[in-house]
DNA sequence: ATGGTCGCATGGCGA
């Protein structure tokens, strides 16, 4: 089963190039983040004629917005509003016994402190309560993906000491962000297959030439539980050059049985 | 220290 993970930044104005993707990648599964759209309103029906029927969607006007596509059907189609902010950030389906959840975890502003930083303090609640979500859970077949809005380690971000003291790459959000994938037992299935060097999945659009300066972070992610098996996981990179691109490139991951 | 670019919706806000 190959799955896919992307922050779209817009749904609709990128549908072409959702298509595109599916044609030339055929995952099975599809899970989009900021899709700033109500559900009602995305065109999911363009993606059937690929053989994608099936879709769920928690949508919200302008802002944040999860969805999945996929080409197996699925069930308990669940949305879990972490605390209660009235953000669409969350949602999970099960396929073949396998729930899978899709985030978009806040960005959490600029600078890195709760007092100085309203976003910032909101960013690490939510993870905190996805950490008690996790520990409450019992231990079943899990994949956790989507746009974390963290790079945890040195070789995710282009200037390690530049970005310490940004928010994607601060010291405490980082903690955080371990601590839930540990106490949660969740293995990063990218690093595992690519354990060491520089890899991102986001570009900001205000780089002149995003290839050339190459000033990425690596803040989309995929997790599986350890009773999963992986074959491979990677970044594909050149979507990030497609005409009218996200400022993310969509990261892939193949289970195996 | 600042500005740089997007998308939504049409004025700023969020990223």
């Amino acid at each position: 089963m190959k799955i896919i993970t992307w922050n779209i930044n817009s749904i609709r104005l990128r549908s072409p190039l959702i298509y595109k993707l599916l044609e030339q990648e055929t995952p099975d599964i599809l899970c989009l983040q900021e899709c700033k759209s109500i559900s009602e309103n995305i065109p999911f029906n363009v993606f059937k004629p690929l053989g994608y029927s099936h879709y769920a969607s928690w949508g919200q006007k302008s802002y944040n917005g999860v969805a999945i596509i996929s080409k197996v059907p699925f069930l308990n189609i669940e949305k879990i509003d972490f605390l209660n902010c009235n953000e669409s950030r969350h949602l999970s389906v099960e396929i073949n016994g396998i729930t899978i959840h899709n985030f978009y975890f806040p960005a959490g502003g600029d600078i890195p402190n709760v007092n100085l930083n309203k976003k910032f303090d909101f960013k690490l609640k939510y993870i905190k309560e996805v950490e008690k979500y996790f520990k409450l859970q019992k231990l079943n077949k899990s994949i956790l993906v989507g746009d974390l809005n963290i790079a945890p380690e040195e070789d995710d971000v282009w200037d390690h000491k530049k970005l310490s003291n940004l928010v994607s790459h601060s010291k405490i959000e980082i903690n955080y962000l371990n601590g839930m994938k540990e106490s949660g037992n969740w293995v990063d299935i990218f690093r595992k297959h690519n354990p060491s060097g520089k890899y991102f999945s986001w570009w900001s659009y205000r780089s002149k030439n995003w290839q050339l300066s190459n000033k990425g972070r690596r803040l989309d992610h995929i997790w599986f539980s350890k009773n999963l098996k992986s074959s491979n996981s990677y970044i594909l990179k050149e979507v990030r050059g497609w005409d009218k691109p996200s400022d993310h490139a969509p990261v892939v991951a193949e289970l195996i049985k």
